[in-house]
DNA sequence: GTAAACAGTGGAGTACTGTCCAAGGTCAAG
DNA sequence: CTTGACCTTGGACAGTACTCCACTGTTTAC
């Protein structure tokens, strides 16, 4: 598939895409006219990508995921790790901002919120 | 407290603390020499400041946030209605990573991974 | 065969979140 | 009264994640 449908299809720029290559975060093949040429599974990987991202993890960090998935011996196995690994971080996360919470509020109850005044 | 003390407190730089305040994120008095003198809840509030960012809040949002909290009538109840705010959009996080999941490990298990090869 | 739609490259520019540095003012200790 | 630690400002630079632009080549439709 080339850049332009590819770019329909996960909603992202074609200025977007070529630059995720560069990064290296997306790989292409290449027509005999130098246009890319992307495998269909690009498109779930890309929306892999922009979940990823918005839990906070850095381009950089999910093409090393990408890296670890192309070199795992059992992809299926690999990516459910992955993913297991994603969804600890954000319980942690969560656990995280749940203290917080628990923290602030007792400040609060007590009369003496943050930034008074 | 001056602002090497504020860093020395919360592990931030002191050029971090002045970028701060040029964003509207910490707001300090100034002392008759022109030191910055901030509040004890400054230490207080940049830990938050500082969680809500590794939790995907941008500094602008956050700065939002703060305002609010000053704006609010009751701040005991602003604060607890942000929490839970901020809850809701890491549950709402939570919900997308685990659909996402469930959905490449179908893939996974189906024997087409992301970007085999 | 020409126009529109699509593709390529390189480079500049933007927003965010800082770090680093130079030149200088302030303050406490000795 | 000098030294050193601390503070000030302003501006340059960095990394991330793009976006936009100019200019050029390719393909498709009429």
């Amino acid at each position: 598939m080339r850049i332009g449908e590819l770019a329909a299809r996960t909603g992202l720029s074609r200025d977007a895409i070529r630059f995720y290559e560069r990064t290296g975060l997306v790989t292409g093949e290449r027509l005999p006219n130098g246009y890319r040429d992307f495998p269909p599974e690009t498109v779930p990987w890309l929306a892999y990508v922009r979940t990823a991202q918005a839990l906070g993890f850095s381009l950089a960090e999910i093409a090393r995921t990408g890296e670890e998935l192309r070199d795992a011996p059992d992809s299926a196995e690999a990516l459910s790790a992955l993913f297991e690994e994603k969804i600890a971080a954000i319980d942690a996360r969560m656990a995280r901002l749940s203290a917080l919470r628990a923290d602030l509020s007792a400040r609060a109850g007590s009369g003496c919120p943050l930034r008074a005044g």
